[in-house]
DNA sequence: ACCTGAACACCGTTCAAGT
DNA sequence: ACCTGAACACCGTTCAAGT
């Protein structure tokens, strides 16, 4: 065969390919070998549009970044920052939850991830504009990072087992339903979101009242 | 050689090689051969002690959760519910920043891991008896695990390349000093976490207000 | 019971060879 | 430039054989 007249392949279609492959059996399933049979060539092809393995998972999880709502951070945008945390937070877990097998990648950190580091960005300079200091505006980034993508990577609920027998009371006497857990983890994981994501950001409002006194109408977040 | 008179494994020994691997190398140094030859054995031989690799990886992990103080969850124990947790979660951030690279294998939820779950019984049995509903006090066990391992494991800071050149201000024009992250890693990580922290303990204790009006003195947080 | 070597079905990646 | 097969140095796990 050796070199066709038209390239089989190209960086979008392996990484489309390779989504696939991560959102229906994980990123274990996941080989060179496997996504090039996927694609109908052999194992080395990749390696003229990628450097290694994992450059391809780095790729997947920037497209699931690329996801993310960002509007709300935009300069004639609204929204006071509070509001605009929130609705960044929801979209970017939304991002998250439709394929929970990338966020193990994800959660390494952007990197040199262009979405990545387009959500860092933009979370950072609304924050800043809002009123709060460089440097809070740094830890606010952080900081939610590890709340969304710790909810979405630890799945709470499916961490346990469906097995009755599994957490005997003399052990753990408070776990008698947690079996239980498995079945509705949805909505575990649902409610401790919000309910996590409401703390933080009274949270954050509050301490924004005692660092910043002279805050604008728009930067001043109401309470619902 | 074949079987020796005095075992050459013990579960405890290979855990306890398994660990000082994946701190010294990262969790993909961690082969089953690899494991194996440093304890001096072939590979197969593991087989007689665990079912499989991801039982070792289970067992070095649920060894980081074991050093978890749990303390102030104990009943005559004398700190209030938000006192507690807070202590908590720096005890539990302290155990995994001791060994970042079980992180990863500790985030998957505590599954049946004894000392994990040890973790979850501890948390939900002593916001129950501060008064929250079985609802809410399981949401605080999950939210609190988001935050923390998400805070151990994607290291806001680290995730940036330490290169200057890695961040075009055309692209990010908020990011001017993002590759200065990787310098001061530690103190960012260290900063959001305590920021984070405080605005979600601020957060519960208001939603505590409203839950639960006749708080006894005992359960009452006391704001710094 | 607990270890061994051999074997099976895989890996990621490099590289010379082909067009 | 872009694909191939062969090759290298690995994997996790099973299993019969040894004591």
């Amino acid at each position: 065969m050796a070199r066709p007249r038209k390239p089989l392949l190209s960086r979008e279609r392996i990484v489309e390919t390779a989504s696939a492959l991560v959102d229906a059996e994980g990123l274990d399933a996941v080989s060179t070998r496997r996504l090039a049979a996927e694609l109908g060539v052999s194992g080395p092809s990749l390696y003229n549009h990628f450097r290694n393995k994992d450059e391809i998972l780095d790729a997947v999880a920037d497209a699931v970044s690329a996801r993310v709502d960002l509007s709300m951070f935009d300069e004639d945008d609204d929204r006071d920052w509070r509001t605009a945390l929130h609705d960044w937070a929801v979209s970017y877990r939304a991002a998250l939850s439709a394929h929970p097998n990338t966020v193990p990648v994800l959660a390494r950190g952007p990197g040199r991830r262009p979405a990545g580091l387009k959500v860092a960005d933009a979370v950072f300079g609304a924050m800043v504009r809002a009123g709060w200091p460089p440097a809070q505006a740094t830890r606010i980034g952080a900081l939610m990072r590890y709340f969304i993508t710790g909810s979405a990577l630890g799945s709470f609920a499916r961490g346990f087992v469906d097995d009755a027998t599994a957490y005997d009371p003399a052990d753990y006497p408070h776990l008698g339903q947690a079996h239980l857990l498995a079945d509705r983890q949805e909505q575990v994981d649902q409610g401790a979101f919000e309910t996590g994501l409401e703390a933080l950001l009274d949270g954050l409002a509050l301490q924004y009242g005692t660092v910043r006194h002279g805050a604008t109408l728009r930067s001043t977040p109401k309470r619902p």
